[in-house]
RNA sequence: GGCGCUUUCGUCUAGUGGCUAGGACACAUGCCUCUCACGCAUGGAACACGGGUUCGAUUCCCGUAGGCGCUACCA
């Protein structure tokens, strides 16, 4: 079977070691795209062969965190399928077979070399590098007799499994991405595979041997792997299964909104946005990290943007569902360079997010707001609240500052607004429009809208003098709709009150 | 330091051996208007630099500089 024609089988495979990072999420999505778009499968590995970094409720958040984003996987860690188990640290005896493979047929080594012995090690020798040049100085298999090394197991030493790497040795990797990357296999060092301490593979050794069992046809991970690369394709080489190997594609990294380097949690702090999918609370330090569910963005919003974050369908639209991005995807159109987190653009978003979704939609996540002020309120009103002020926000909890004037009477009245648009005979004026209102018996948005144009035009009033006036008993600012889609909501009576109470109050 | 990747408006990006180098965010101005917003319109704003190749390079090649990553018994 050909690698053309073989089912498309990808996966996403984080370490348990806190929240997800907004990187990861957009790997993750381009795996899903890629995985929908060619009717193959994505899978949901945990890679937790180091135990030392074991964060409790780490997998709980990661999947939670694609539950709200809409990222749906097809087999893996709580997903089942038939190529299980997908948790790394459940895999020891698979990996233990294929390290004696690759010791069997003398590609690997056992390395006796303490921790201690290696930091002495780069302490003596600038740029220790343990390969060909030296590791017939060093304690392994390779520089002792059987005999030595039966003796060292024996005893109970632990030891490490090492990649032998032939130097001189010219390692092409195919990115779809960046095309063909040459590396000399010199540089490379004798990778550790394997530790005895703990009886698990690191990820290099576990990385290919599960991407090959799980007949993975597609790698698509980030660029810090890139370096890596030329090793994996020496152990799929190695281990004689190249022709099967997964292609590659290394995405580009997301790098701080401004200064130097890669996005970082303190980046969000710092400007004001979150940079996990979901709030987090660090088990050992309690510390709190906000989440892009909890600051209110809506999950399309996010994947929208996220999306177009290194990736570009080459026209100018820029609003796109996830059948849309699924439809047009394309591994091989992703930019090459890093991406700098454009936070406001993901602002810009959501905003229009918040306008695609229906009043009803909106008003829906707007209720629990509102009631957290203790407002009760009929949800068909809140959704035309909603349909008026929508536009305004980026945000749905801004609804709450754009429009609690609809549920609260003004305390006071904004100064500014007050010397501007309340002039000494605007008591008077709003005198005789709280009679006028007062004597209409529909008080329709239509007929006080008809009354009170008739009114001003009789009176020769201004148009702008009178409803600036009525805003400012109505709301307290100078802000809000057009004036009869408030008096209208609130009603005649309360209408009324807060006319009058201006009318006392600003005199 | 070594190795690798990378470089178009402030930001995300489109694009081509010959174009007024396109769009979006942000910014500015104007329009709309009973206010504030939304919206709409308009505007400023980019091919890192130096060599080649070529009739012609932003585009192809080489170099330089900048940026990013890796360089663990972490992933």
């Amino acid at each position: 079977m050909t690698i053309e024609n073989r089912r498309v089988r990808v996966r996403f495979a984080p370490s348990p070691t806190g929240p997800l990072h907004i990187g990861g999420v957009r790997t993750a999505l381009y795996n899903y795209l890629f995985a929908r778009q060619n009717g193959g499968d994505l899978i949901f590995r945990i890679e937790d062969t180091d135990s030392n970094r074991f964060v409790e409720g780490a997998e709980e958040y990661i999947l939670e965190s694609f539950r709200w984003l809409g990222i749906k996987f097809d087999e893996g860690v709580s997903f089942g399928g038939n190529y299980g188990p997908y948790r790394q640290s459940e895999r020891r005896d698979i990996y233990k077979k294929y390290v004696k493979v690759l010791l069997d047929s003398g590609k690997a080594y056992m390395a006796f070399d303490t921790p201690e012995e290696l930091d002495q090690k780069r302490a003596e020798i600038d740029n220790f590098q343990y390969d060909a040049s030296t590791r017939m100085q060093m304690r392994n298999s390779l520089s002792m007799t059987a005999e030595e090394v039966q003796a060292l197991i024996d005893a109970g030493h632990q030891y490490v499994v090492r990649f032998k790497v032939e130097p001189g040795e010219k390692v092409v990797v195919n990115d779809l991405i960046r095309g063909v990357v040459t590396i000399d296999s010199t540089i490379l060092d004798d990778k550790v595979l394997y530790k005895s301490a703990d009886e698990l593979p690191t990820y290099h050794l576990a990385n290919i041997v599960d991407d090959h069992l799980m007949e993975v046809s597609h790698v698509i991970r980030g660029e810090e792997w890139l370096p890596s690369a030329p090793l994996h394709v020496l152990l799929y080489r190695a281990f004689g299964w190249e022709d099967t190997m997964p292609q590659f594609a290394h995405l580009s990294l997301l790098l701080k909104p401004e200064g130097n380097g890669k996005l970082s949690k303190r980046d969000g702090d710092r400007l004001g946005f979150p940079v996990f999918p979901l709030e987090w609370h660090d088990p050992k330090s309690g510390a709190v990290s906000s989440g892009f569910r909890e600051s209110d963005y809506l999950p399309e919003a996010v994947i929208n943007f996220l999306a177009l974050l290194g990736w570009n369908p080459g026209d100018d639209v820029e609003l796109m569902t996830m059948e849309d991005l699924i439809a047009k995807f394309d591994l091989t159109k992703c930019s090459k360079a890093g991406a700098r987190f454009d936070y406001k653009k993901m602002i810009w978003f959501n905003h229009e997010y918040v306008l695609k979704k229906s009043d009803k939609e909106i008003a829906e996540i707007f209720m629990p707001v509102v009631k957290s002020h203790s407002i009760e309120v009929a949800p068909e009103l809140l959704e035309k609240i909603v349909s008026l002020m929508k536009g305004r926000v980026n945000f749905v909890h801004e609804l709450w500052d754009a429009s609690s004037f609809y549920f609260i009477a003004p305390e006071s009245y904004d100064e500014k607004t007050a010397k501007k648009r309340w002039k000494e005979d605007s008591a008077q004026k709003m005198g005789e429009l709280a009679d006028l209102l007062e004597s209409l018996d529909d008080f329709s948005i239509e007929n006080q809208d008809a009354a009170v144009h008739r009114w001003i035009e009789e009176k020769g009033y201004g148009m702008g003098e009178i409803m600036n006036a009525f805003r400012l008993a109505l709301v307290g600012e100078g802000k809000g709709p057009q004036m009869f889609d408030i008096s209208g909501l609130i009603g005649k009576e309360e209408t009324l009150k807060r006319l009058r109470r201006a009318i006392e109050v600003l005199g």
